[in-house]
DNA sequence: GCAAAAACCAGAACAGTGTTCAGGTCGAGG
DNA sequence: CCTCGACCTGAACACTGTTCTGGTTTTTGC
């Protein structure tokens, strides 16, 4: 017998082997050895179970607390790390949050860690998503060029200028945080 | 007879007026009273189509010069409004990019903008695409919410508080670049 | 001017997609 | 016991992007 939580750790398995792109409905029920219709007792429909992956991978992202500098940028570096580890999980987690069924509130812990620091809740909550974008935007173009050299590149180098790109990007927000307190 | 022109326009005429799911081939090719498979003499396939469409929209968004920082603001500005006077434009311009065969070479203007500035080459460089990074992030969220609410909502509200919210992100970064000068 | 080549388009087809629907099987509740 | 509901199969529908065969038209080379 199938739960939603099998259907939805088959699809993380597949997403995490074969990529967004192959990531169909017939391949998930292949993968558990069932019929394609069988899903869809556990499951309403495709974009539910992309966001329910969505989730379960942004809850890998731990919570750290402390002093706020370091605390953002370990969040944000583990936010960052966990998406790296998941193919396309970038892509994923932008269109999940489009379809707006994702039940992780991806801000909640940022917002509340700048707010106890000081700044105003609006800005907060502003500074928090914009964080997150920047992490989303770096990381879903670090993927996509992952994705074109799985055709034609040579091996997969891993390019440490993007990680050095990302702490300069990340460092000039929480700058720009540090002249609001 | 058909130009790739008259292909892009119709693809690009389609997305705005019925989004980017329903932009397919055989729609693209009926607007133009023509076959599906005549589009493929003008197009090599359906990637390098939208990541055409994606081009012709970021070609509208002006590069004006100045002193750095009201340039920045007006820059992101006017990105900010390009995309979101065409439906779906974040979301094509983010797979398009993620597909890297664009041609616009869209971070090469507010690039050369913080480099005048005197930030540093690698600094400006990364400092632009975080701004890009951030507008796209921002719209993006904004027009899935719209799409939502194509379905469910009253009417087309235009919630200023994305704006102020822009306006809010895109000066924590501006911040932060000025602390770099 | 004429033959050869290229460009262009129609129409059918292929393999695949998400999703729905009519049956059938099986275990639990009244 | 028997019904009801959950669960699954297998077939089907309406699509999708793309390719192939063929025919027509235009351009090119001599």
């Amino acid at each position: 017998m199938l739960t939603p939580a099998d259907v939805l750790r088959a699809a993380a398995e597949i997403l995490d082997e074969f990529g967004l792109a192959d990531l169909s409905m017939r391949r998930v029920a292949g993968a558990l050895g069932v019929q394609p219709s069988a899903l869809y007792t556990h499951v309403p429909d495709k974009q539910t179970l992309l966001a329910g992956v969505a989730d379960l991978i942004l809850a890998e992202v731990s919570e750290p607390l402390g002093r706020w500098r370091p605390a953002m940028e370990e969040w944000a570096g583990d936010l960052r790390g966990v998406l790296l580890a998941h193919r396309d999980a970038a892509e994923l987690v932008l269109t999940a949050r489009g379809f707006g069924l994702s039940r992780h509130d991806t801000t909640r812990h940022p917002t509340t860690l700048l707010a106890a620091a000081g700044l105003p809740p609006a800005e907060a909550r502003v500074a928090a998503t914009t964080v997150l974008h920047l992490v989303l935007g770096q990381v879903a173009e670090q993927q996509a060029r992952q994705v074109w050299e799985r055709f034609a590149g040579p091996g997969p180098e891993d390019d440490p200028g993007a990680e050095r790109g990302f702490e300069i990007g990340l460092g000039l927000l929480l700058d720009g945080v540090e002249t609001r307190l």
